[in-house]
DNA sequence: ACTTAAATTGAGGCAGCCTCAATTTGCTAG
DNA sequence: CTAGCAAATTGAGGCTGCCTCAATTTAAGT
């Protein structure tokens, strides 16, 4: 984002090779991965990684919002692209915690491990917003209960980080979450199409 | 347990205070709790500490089990003692989520943060057997659907340790876990009572 | 080349985990 | 009652990890 505005070439490259280091590192090991591993990585010591980044939150803010947010428009680009409102979030939820199995810094973001990364904290803000107004349109349709409100999708969102963060991990959590989305919707087997409906 | 064989008054007075202080700590702040703070608390350096219990999970398992066995047979008991095999069932797992929602140390045992502390994995697996055979009962008596295994169950409960033990934590993920069983009763509402069932 | 502002770093403080040689202390046999 | 021994305690220290800052090095512009 800021190309670096510093006057010295050496300052500039070290800062980029920090953060490819710390991307690497972050999306390997999640947001907790230890900082004198990233500047050993970079070939500088860690007070030159405090002197361009401040800290942990400024590194991870500098690096890791941009691609959690090229992945979460990924998702929201498919999940958005199905043709009705249940299959829009039902799909946006399944590539969610797919994505969270596989990337433990989107779980470390969603569960708001590091809640000075501003940017970071910015990029879930915008993706729940959009999982609220899937929900909302899920809920107009009638595929999905009243009961089941955006907050709880939501809280099972961040119920798939958790587990997927939990060390050591227990692979049984996915069917128990699938559980709980699975009886969510009103209809019992395929999506109202339309109002198509024999629901209610 | 072991009434302490060793001669010394003095080191068998530290050992106790030193599992008291360990008691205490770990259940205020679950079994990552520092033995530092641990040895301070005891009035004794941590040399002591790890003279009588050689590391963390010694330490663990010579306090921690006795304590959380307890409270799992109060769970147990009162389960068991429902009339029908879906309120035991029921019972006991709404029982056990209070409880790893007021007992870090029990999320952490049954995350198996601490796979050393042999005792305590006892506690853990003989608590889950009770748990299988539970279900099975359910599943006897027609009111657990059989798509909800034992495991499946075991892993509802492992996902309510996860989240009690994520920071910051999000207090939404019990209706989540509330739904995800709720789901995978048979009948829509009451247990069926013996075979009176207007049951599939 | 020289100056100077900027960048780097080595050293160090803090909290944790854990180890171990040296010291202290309780116990007991004489 | 005391000396001597085995047992227990501990201080010092090594390790990782977070972070700071004064002193030094170095790039860039005149």
């Amino acid at each position: 984002m800021t190309p670096d505005r510093s006057r010295r070439r050496d300052a500039r490259e070290n800062a980029e090779k920090l953060r490819s280091a710390a991307l690497e590192a972050f999306l390997a090991d999640g947001l907790g991965a230890p900082l004198e591993a990233i500047a050993r990585a970079a070939g500088v010591k860690v007070g030159t990684l405090y002197n361009h980044f401040g800290n942990r939150e400024g590194l991870i803010d500098a690096v890791v919002p941009e691609v959690l947010a090229r992945r979460l428009l990924e998702v929201t680009d498919t999940a958005r692209s199905q043709e009705t409102a249940r299959d829009r979030l039902d799909t946006f939820v399944r590539l969610m915690i797919d994505l969270l199995e596989r990337e433990p810094a989107l779980s470390d973001a969603l569960l708001r491990r590091y809640p000075e990364a501003g940017a970071l904290s910015d990029v879930c803000e915008r993706n729940a917003a959009i999982a609220r107004t899937l929900v909302h349109d899920a809920h107009r349709s009638g595929s999905l209960a009243e009961s089941c409100s955006a907050e709880d999708v939501l809280a099972l969102i961040w119920l798939a980080a958790a587990a997927s963060r939990a060390t050591p991990t227990n692979p049984g959590w996915r069917r128990v979450i699938d559980r709980a989305m699975a009886s969510a919707w009103t209809a019992p087997d395929e999506p109202a199409r339309s109002a198509t409906g024999r629901a209610r």
